[in-house]
DNA sequence: TTGTCTCCCTAGGGGAGACAA
DNA sequence: TTGTCTCCCCTAGGGAGACAA
């Protein structure tokens, strides 16, 4: 068991560390948004928004793979759509995968409440991060066994500290956080004919430790304080399947109706879960958004939100 | 994706293939068995079996690890244990880890139907393993890099097919199939000095594989067609902690009650999950069990039935 | 009987420039 | 500019008996 707080693990630390339970401390907000993709966004705390229970049931049941069609009871006291305040949001990425979600606490509040709704303004802010960082789809040979990471010139320009290129070749140590605060230690060489900038040694641990494809993307970060960042998204692969082993999906639909049911009866705070990733649709949107929508007549009843699909170029 | 079926993979089918999902084929019970451990059964399909929502409710609230205590509704209609029919129980094994676990469909009967009461026999049918078997805890020597499986004498000579003694040194080759029908294989060779049983080539492929350390334990079953099978049962780590990042935990105990809520109040079917290794009490028991147990005064109301703790040497 | 050590030897992998798209 | 190949070298690890608990 390591000591809480930060965590220098040598490099080689493999994510796999099976110990671990749940995150140390709290997640880096620009590396988690990275990780999520250009097209997430998170309404900011104490605003107000729109939460839909079908659409929440649906990702469920995207998740899990539905085992057989049990019909769910119906829950008369529940609206198709809820306006809560957001309570609170914790950003967490899986242990063993990285895939980052995002916890919120909704709590519902009064819809004649006309105060509350107008003091939900419209200002865009983008929380989202604006600091360096490039993202680079993994090439079979960045994953092959025989050599490392080749790093486009720009990027490492861009991201990287400089080299001293008085040195022959030239070279320096990188250490990068995940998401996990698990620090990874590359070599980073400018060598070649032609010269190009490489990760070398720690690049083979870190592509097994987070068992990374061809095809899968790394981003790295320079954050503020100019420390480097590392995080990955996977490509699109099967819907992880995990048949949970725990819960029938039907218990699940039926829970998160009933919970949404009993929170909304009582106006007492209910917990969510949105993955970004494996979601096709947004199930929490801000108020304002959701206004907005109605009133350009761009939304009618019994629509949903539907997140755009991400292309593969984005955020690069 | 490979076909369906007997998939013969070669030797070092790393067991963790992240593509496939679910199961191909049924599980193999003398199997499942052996891993869930000798002190698992499962009631029979078609008998009549008591269903505990509390206890249901604290396995998964063992699995999770609870993020918030927020208070659950009540459930006015549901009793604290229901009269159910088992309709049908299918095995499984986690694609990840192997664990086992099963699943079944419980549909509440009426109480007062006396009939069906007496119909619910107390024959012992143990549906457990009573073919030949050995199961040995992994020595650090076992699962060091250096070196394969030392198989104690007497496990080799009642499981293993008996070696050719002319040769020098006598040495064959093993294959064994997994939970998920993946073919492993080993070669078993007679030597060193004194003489013993070891498993070489292949071993450490597995142990890797399985993510196997010394403590787990290794499961060899010869089935009734002289086929060899092989499990694992790990030692007992930390609970996993799941934190799920579908369902928040809350959500999870509301489904359990809402749906054998109404289950109850429609007398339909429902599904539920049982982890016999992770969690500390039954919640799905025979019938007949429990009305022994009632009338000799070894239950009272509000007990539970807990499950005995497994010893180490259990099943070797 | 079997767990651990050490020794030996090889296969696989890291690290380099060549080369071409 | 950068993806792939091949070559070279070295080390991690498999496979063996020694030895002791």
């Amino acid at each position: 068991m390591k000591a809480p707080g930060s965590t220098t693990a040598v490099a080689g630390a493999t994510g796999t560390s099976p110990s671990e339970g749940g995150e140390r401390k709290s997640i880096n907000p620009e590396l988690w948004y990275g990780c999520a993709g250009p097209l997430v966004s998170l309404p900011p705390v104490g605003s107000l928004v729109v939460y839909f229970p079908q659409g929440h049931s649906e990702q469920v049941a995207a998740t899990m793979q539905k085992d057989v069609d049990v019909q769910i009871p119906n829950y008369p006291n529940l609206p198709w759509k809820m306006i809560c305040l957001l309570h609170n949001v914790t950003l967490h990425a899986d242990p063993e995968t990285d895939e980052v979600y995002a916890q919120m606490t909704l709590q519902p509040v009064n819809t004649n409440d006309k105060e509350a709704f107008l003091a939900s303004d419209l200002s865009p802010k983008t929380n989202r991060l604006q600091t360096d960082f490039f993202c680079k789809t993994l090439t079979a040979s960045d994953t092959s066994t025989h050599g490392g990471f080749s790093v486009p010139r720009r990027a490492a320009e861009k991201i990287f500290p400089p080299l001293d290129f008085s040195m022959q070749p030239p070279a320096q140590e990188l250490q990068a956080r995940d998401l996990h605060d698990n620090v990874w230690t590359f070599r980073h060489i400018y060598r070649g004919q032609p010269k190009r900038h490489l990760l070398t040694t720690g690049w083979s641990l870190f592509v097994s430790g987070k068992r990374l494809l061809a095809g899968d993307s790394v981003l790295f970060i320079r954050d503020e304080k100019q420390q480097l960042l590392l995080g990955i998204r996977r490509a699109n692969r099967q819907p992880t399947n995990i048949s949970s082993s725990v819960l029938s999906s039907d218990s699940m639909q039926i829970g998160i109706l009933a919970a949404a049911a009993h929170a909304y009866a009582n106006h007492s705070p209910f917990t969510v879960f949105y993955n970004p990733r494996a979601s096709p649709s947004e199930f929490v949107i801000p108020l304002a958004k959701y206004n907005k929508a109605i009133y350009s007549h761009q939304i009618t009843l019994g629509m949903r939100f539907r997140m755009m699909f991400e292309t593969e170029e984005s955020g690069t």
